[in-house]
DNA sequence: TTGTATGCGTTATCAA
DNA sequence: TTGATAACGCATACAA
């Protein structure tokens, strides 16, 4: 049923041309009663203009590709809303291409995304190989903007969330405990942020010599982490804090020590980082860095907005390069999964049952304008 | 910078006509050498076919879009995973309109998708007025399927949860341990899923007279849920078992409980509705029924696959009505939050600690061919 | 095997 | 104020 009517069914209908009917649709000139005709006659066909023709037309890009590594993940559905969020109050579309950790998913994404004319693409990167960088230049060929969430890049416009500082403020606090036999749960050094940049946090954090720091690596998955800490147990290590790159990983801890009725944080401590909600939901609830995901998806829409707009200013000479900075907001939640060594007993119980202590229940903010560096010396103990 | 090149250039530079590089991109005849002339100017250029030109000749649709209702809940993390994995598997993609809970969104959202020429819609929905219907016209007027994710109705196909059947045997397992005053947390029923069809499978489990089931409304929001637990136990009511609709209201009613002190299995009893993957990290993890979000997403790209391919061949007579009843695999899950009365207390104590008891753990799969149906009467109690 | 001409549904230019 | 006509980038029937 339902013939799909074109701009000429329409004019002919009305009895006029087509090109008064497109003036009619984009505010031109029309009297008054050919107005009327071409409004009744849309009225009743129910037509709309084919959005294809006029995105061919008029080269208008209103979609932005949005590449992520996967979907079930926090970080990513919160990333998603604030880009939602301000790409809507801007009248612009997402297209979300789902990578499932695959980077060969990935440059095809990439790939797939350089051939559509897109207003822009935002890449929520976990790590950036050679083979992607043949699909970034013929992003750029296609004149069509790249922006980078999650990840530094020396040439690309990117967003980046202050994972070494935030993981120096934690590994502050957790050193304030008394903590001295520390394992770390991480992932590879070639994600930049996770991989790399909480590791150096946490290692200047603990940068002493009476602090033992073993690293331990993992994959983001909660069962790979929930593996590895039973492992841990098992080694019958005498560690009193085990830190965790994200809170994925802190949860699979989490359900090891659990299951080994491993008191936390009692018998020892736990943290994560990201802020992840449901974390507070545990009781214990996790010790954790709060990062500003949804935010972040706000800001890109907007640099990405800004790109398109000066693009449109200097039209031929885009400038890709990262003129500030852009800075993030972080929200530091101490709670109670890491416990100070000098607490009582009675005061560890009552952290176990859920009970908030105040001094452990400190959150502040503060602003981040340049990323700090650290150079890798070779792995603590 | 990167002038982005057309068939036109391409067929100039190469010394040929702009149809022999049409015919060499999309496989037609074309001689060994101008085969190699073309291609190694494509090679040099980077040129890809403009694939909005493609659509508006060819009118392939290769795009559906998937109207949601929100982004951060686990139950359409895991549909459009799944959404996106079959879509993924023909070479299609996805355009994820997320409406933030409103129906002001979700009109728009579906306006706006019936004017651009989609392949079909899938829309995860979750109440649907007669607002909605003037816009389900509007689609099928522009021929453009859709397909109804987690709801039934009447004419448009399909896919549901078996929502009824799901309450209806979690409810014979909490009789089975013998709670007599229970509280029940759900939506308002103009959500007939999870609002109406959940409820009424509880209710038909619980039609007996010794057994008091009083029902509270709450929103979907953990926050809602963790307010309203608040209210029931300061109420100082006796219930030995909160029935939630949803496992997120389960999760706002769990942390409420535990920060009462109120403990569970313990002191009461707790279960949930969807199978949320985190819910099993608490300690006691949460009885609940877990429903196939995944697979109902991969289902959903199945069916929608099957629509389009027949309406290809009885073009012009689009068949709506659903032929055959969707059916989805159930599987329920009865872990420990749930705890039957008659446990001695040492064996509750266990329970809390994160210890399975066997007989709680039982995990059966059924297949759902229909869809029950119970009138409404009144509220029990 | 190749090239010419035409159409897909719009918008924009320009003359009437 | 309106209407013919030429793009936009590609695909294809048909002629060469």
């Amino acid at each position: 049923m339902g013939k799909t009517y074109n701009i000429n069914d329409i004019a002919l209908m009305a009895g006029v041309a087509k090109s008064t009917v497109s003036r009619y649709l984009n505010g031109g000139y029309v009297s008054e009663k050919t107005r009327l005709q071409i409004e009744n006659i849309i009225r009743t066909t129910g037509f709309s203009p084919n959005q294809t023709a006029q995105n061919l037309k008029s080269k208008q890009r209103k979609v932005v590709g949005v590449v992520i590594p996967r979907i079930d993940s926090y970080a990513v559905s919160r990333t998603l809303m604030g880009l939602d969020d301000a790409l809507n109050a801007v009248n612009m579309q997402m297209l979300v291409i789902n990578c499932s950790q695959s980077i060969d998913r990935e440059i095809e994404a990439l790939d797939n995304l350089s051939k559509q004319k897109l207003a822009g693409i935002v890449w929520l990167a976990s790590a950036i190989s050679k083979r992607h960088h043949k699909i970034i230049n013929q992003l750029e060929s296609a004149n069509i903007p790249i922006l980078l969430l999650g990840q530094t890049h020396p040439t690309l416009p990117y967003i980046a969330y202050p994972d070494f500082d935030g993981a120096f403020s934690l590994g502050q606090y957790c050193k304030s405990l008394g903590h001295k036999e520390i394992a770390y749960l991480g992932v590879e050094e070639k994600d930049l942020a996770v991989g790399l940049n909480r590791w150096l946090g946490f290692k200047k954090s603990f940068d002493e010599a009476d602090i033992s720091l073993t690293r331990y690596f993992c994959s983001f998955s909660l069962q790979d982490a929930y593996e590895l800490t039973k492992k841990i147990i098992n080694a019958q290590s005498n560690y009193t804090l085990l830190l965790c790159a994200t809170d994925n990983i802190a949860l699979g801890a989490y359900k090891a020590l659990s299951e080994a009725k491993i008191r936390i944080p009692n018998d020892i401590s736990l943290t994560g980082f990201g802020g992840y909600d449901f974390t507070q939901m545990l009781h214990p609830s996790l010790t954790t860095i709060e990062l500003p995901f949804y935010e972040a998806g706000q800001i890109a829409a907007f640099k990405l907005r800004y790109i398109l707009l000066s693009q449109d200013k200097t039209i031929g000479q885009t400038t890709n390069k990262q003129e500030n900075d852009p800075y993030l907001q972080l929200k530091k939640t101490f709670t109670n999964s890491a416990a100070a060594l000098y607490l009582s007993s009675a005061e560890k119980e009552n952290i176990s049952h859920g009970c908030q202590l105040d001094s452990h229940q400190l959150c502040t903010t503060f602003t981040l304008k340049k990323r700090q560096s650290v150079d890798i010396s070779d792995k603590k103990k």
